[in-house]
DNA sequence: AATGGTAGCAACCGCCTCATC
DNA sequence: TGATGAGGCGGTTGCTACCAT
């Protein structure tokens, strides 16, 4: 035999919106009684709610330690890291981020952190570069023609010329990603896209080519590799980059650069350890660890990093106009074939 | 000032896992 | 050992506030 159902639909039960008296009734009860059952607790508090919904309640919104407002770069960045790693995990994200609630995290995941990396060009799920092919070379042929454009209208000269500086410096951007992706076809071009590439660091070039990050973090000696529970190989370094674009976001914690593996045996470790994020609780907030200290290295380094040169060219673009999400927008509809 | 569109977020829904019977 | 429920989790919905027109 089972159990009797759980608030089972019932109609009487009330949904929607919590009101101020019915969550003082739910902490009056919790404070006094915890909340040994969920299931128990509603009668107990004299709710007309299903337990269910006082959990949520109670763990999204009215527990004491809950820290509302505005997320911090640092969470922001802990909680990239931990997606790459982990997907959509937002309970063991939240482990790791004090005061956070998985619903928290997933909706600012939702709507800001996911917009953003799509902006830059990254897929959210995946945390690749995007590999919509047709996109970027679609992009390419409209900056030609806008450029074409420009030059064969005579009296739009002096428009032209206070544009010229900011938009020349973005279309060579773009031009360079775009020679990036060509000069390193991939032999086989699976639906990563990138994985066959030889140059597993695509967004360096694609800012000018002076990598930011120093040769010691880009190929992981044995002294950043110490933590790594022998899941390390040199080959699998040609493609750290690739595997987990977090690499380029410089101030966060890049787990296959600083510990050698990449996603998937990192995940593998994960699963298969009794206690299984030993390196993730030395990348949350609040702690210390080696990994924080390799983090704080990049630290040192304001504005040197990708990821806040390209966030500065996105917010940029953002406050005089939008001209990259302009473009996107124009382009992401197109699909004209691509062939190598 | 009114209206329509959008973003953010709280809350619900439904599935999954594990404990209990 | 299989059936069942509780709790937990991720996905989705719908309300509300804000902004643009």
């Amino acid at each position: 035999m089972g159990r009797s159902p759980c608030c089972a639909e019932d109609a009487n039960l009330k949904k929607g919106p919590w009101t101020p008296e019915e969550d003082q009734k739910l902490v009056d009860c919790i404070n006094k009684h915890g909340h040994g059952s969920w299931r128990a607790l509603p009668k107990l508090a004299g709710l007309n709610r299903c337990g269910k919904s006082c959990r949520l309640r109670w763990t999204n919104y009215l527990r004491p330690d809950i820290e509302r407002g505005k997320f911090t770069e640092e969470e922001e960045r802990v909680i990239i890291n931990l997606h790459a790693v982990l997907g959509n995990k937002w309970s063991r994200i939240a482990a790791h981020l004090p005061g956070r609630t998985d619903n928290e995290i997933k909706n600012y995941w939702n709507t800001q952190i996911r917009k953003k990396l799509l902006n830059m060009g990254i897929d959210p799920q995946t945390h690749k570069p995007r590999t919509d092919l047709n996109h970027l070379l679609n992009l390419s042929q409209l900056l030609c023609a806008s450029q074409l454009g420009n030059l064969m209208n005579p009296w739009d000269t002096a428009f032209k010329l206070q544009v010229d500086a900011a938009q020349l410096a973005k279309t060579q951007l773009l031009q360079n990603l775009l020679k990036i992706i060509n000069t390193n076809k991939p032999e086989t071009v699976d639906t990563a896209g990138f994985l066959g590439s030889q140059n597993p660091y695509p967004i360096e070039g694609l800012l000018g080519g002076t990598s930011t990050l120093s040769d010691k973090e880009l190929a992981p000696t044995p002294e950043n590799v110490t933590n790594n529970a022998g899941a390390t190989s040199q080959t699998s370094t040609d493609f750290q980059a690739l595997e987990d674009p977090c690499a380029y976001f410089g101030n966060g914690f890049n787990y296959e650069n600083n510990l050698g593996m990449n996603n998937q045996s990192l995940s593998n470790s994960f699963e298969q350890t009794e206690n299984p994020l030993p390196e993730l609780v030395s990348a949350s907030l609040g702690q210390t660890s080696s990994i924080n200290q390799t983090d704080d290295k990049t630290e040192t380094a304001p504005d040197s990093t990708i990821y806040e040169a390209w966030d500065k060219l996105i917010m940029e673009d953002e406050a005089d106009g939008s001209y990259w999400k302009e473009i996107l927008d124009l382009t992401s509809s197109s699909s004209s074939p691509i062939s190598w």
